[in-house]
DNA sequence: CAATTGACGTAATGTTATAACATCACTATT
DNA sequence: AATAGTGATGTTATAACATTACGTCAATTG
């Protein structure tokens, strides 16, 4: 629920309400639980999160088609993130150290790239279900 | 246009597509290329790529929502690999190399996780669309 | 032979995402 | 005040991606 002056009403909306789920969420389930704060078109989830992914404040998570509040204060900054997806509880852990970086750094060196995107996800199970 | 025994001859048809391909092909696409081959319906494309993907033949690109022909041998044998995608010329470098594995035992063991599944993409310009 | 399994056929539907076009509120400039 | 620019918003329609549900058929195997 971090407060944001640089957000509009409808994009502080959409935050409040990731930032509230632990979870991944689609596009069409954050449209269905703001209908009634005047969500009205699946266009105008997507726009919301398009400028909070701009500003490092949401993360999509490509395997799932699905949106996630960012966890860090340091994603905002820019730096890569890899996500460990539990499939069973559908936690999400963000993990965004050195060795993020530099595994991409050696990855883009080697393929000869200019890289200006990431994406990197694990799934599985994590400890607790295992133990579960 | 590897020959396999194992596949079915809609199996074959798609692998052989993709194999002519150098660059990721959404099912839709695949659908219209292969209409003529007898193919109506997107799960009957669905339905070989599942089988070729679990074979290790075919890779799906999770950020693309596409499919591509594995050009390793070694994936078939289950190492994890990285994908490196220029968003220009659609180019795919596959990596998996030992850094992939490395850094995913990395990631699993700081996350105390059992991984099943991994997807490392990543997005950019190539050298040779640089260049030109 | 009966039962199981895997591939296939078809229609319908579900899910995710964007295009196209119009309007409104705010700011800066003339 | 008038003008023009910008970013957010509203609405409808549609594109693009994926699966459910149901049924058929042939090969295998207990």
């Amino acid at each position: 629920m971090t407060k944001s002056a640089e957000l509009s009403n409808k994009q502080q909306l959409v935050m409040d309400l990731l930032e509230k789920k632990p979870n991944p969420m689609s596009a069409y389930m954050i449209l269905d639980q703001l209908r009634d704060s005047g969500f009205r078109a699946p266009l105008q989830i997507y726009r919301a999160l398009e400028k909070l992914i701009g500003m490092g404040r949401v993360h999509r998570l490509e395997s799932l088609n699905a949106f996630i509040a960012c966890s860090h204060i340091s994603c905002e900054k820019g730096g890569a993130t890899a996500f460990v997806i539990c499939d069973r509880c559908e936690n999400v852990q963000e993990v965004c150290d050195e060795s993020v970086s530099l595994f991409l750094a050696g990855l883009t060196q080697k393929a000869k790239f200019r890289a200006s995107k990431s994406s990197i996800e694990l799934h599985g199970i994590c400890n607790a279900c295992e133990e579960a």
